[in-house]
DNA sequence: TTATGTGCAAAACATTTGCAGGAGT
DNA sequence: ACTCCTGCAAATGTTTTGCACATAA
């Protein structure tokens, strides 16, 4: 983990950060408290949005402002866009180009400073489809 | 106000979607509450919550799952993109073309049934640039 | 008349924060 | 040692909900 002089490597950072890189499902906080739990069965849920938080700010995680109650939290920091169900609210990657080039036009048409842009897909992912279909059957 | 059968029309909703449709601002709930409670003083913010959700699934206005804390709503229901301040939380229309073949490309490129996208452009206002910039003068 | 809607207050969530004790450097 | 960090619990902010009364149709 890359961090600032004044930032300690703590057990409890260390061990955030590798559970959120084992997995691609975008974890919510809660969600990153429990996988961690397991490990280290005495950690805060203030400590678990601490740190998110303090990665997300230091670049080395990024933080999914995506729809939905909750915000999400990916290890995957190379910029790229989500695809979200309706349904049961997971979000995925999507492998779509990264259109950089869209800040500029946004720059030239808006009288803000362009920091930069996401893409969010929404629809109904194939698990929720399916069990649209068996309750049809039934 | 579209209205389904059981659907009744109440001073409320008119109101609400009155002052709603008045600013282009893309208020939150509570400020949406605000600017009718100046109309009917005595409207609960149950009410306003419920009636934007309600008028969100009928269609007639827009419910934005913008980044920050709170969703925001929008009588504008033509497609359309959004940039943010990451200063000061504002929500502007930007008026950049919606892409709507993109939707089919993400339906090839995930296993999801896509029914949508949106863009979202973060950066910093010109309000609070020149808040900035008056900062560092002092 | 009667189902739907409202105001009010409480509840439900997600997130943040204050503080005393704990641990990395 | 000296900060910074953690666990815990309480506080905060947003949204939802239960219920008795009100009102549109």
């Amino acid at each position: 983990m890359q961090l600032t002089p004044q930032m300690r490597l703590t057990t409890q950072r260390q061990i955030i950060l590798e559970e959120l890189g084992k997995v691609t499902s975008h974890p919510t906080a809660n969600e990153v408290y429990d996988m961690v739990r397991k490990r280290l069965p005495r950690i805060g849920l203030g400590t678990v949005y601490r740190n998110l938080e303090l990665m997300a700010e230091t670049g080395i995680i990024l933080k999914l402002e995506v729809g939905g109650t909750q915000k999400r939290f990916d290890a995957t920091i190379e910029p790229h866009y989500h695809i979200r169900c309706l349904s049961c609210g997971k979000v995925d990657d999507i492998a779509i180009p990264v259109m950089s080039d869209i800040n500029k036009t946004a720059a030239d048409l808006s009288n803000y400073q362009v920091l930069g842009h996401h893409i969010e897909f929404s629809g109904i992912c194939s698990d929720c489809s399916n069990v649209e279909e068996e309750q049809l059957l039934n």
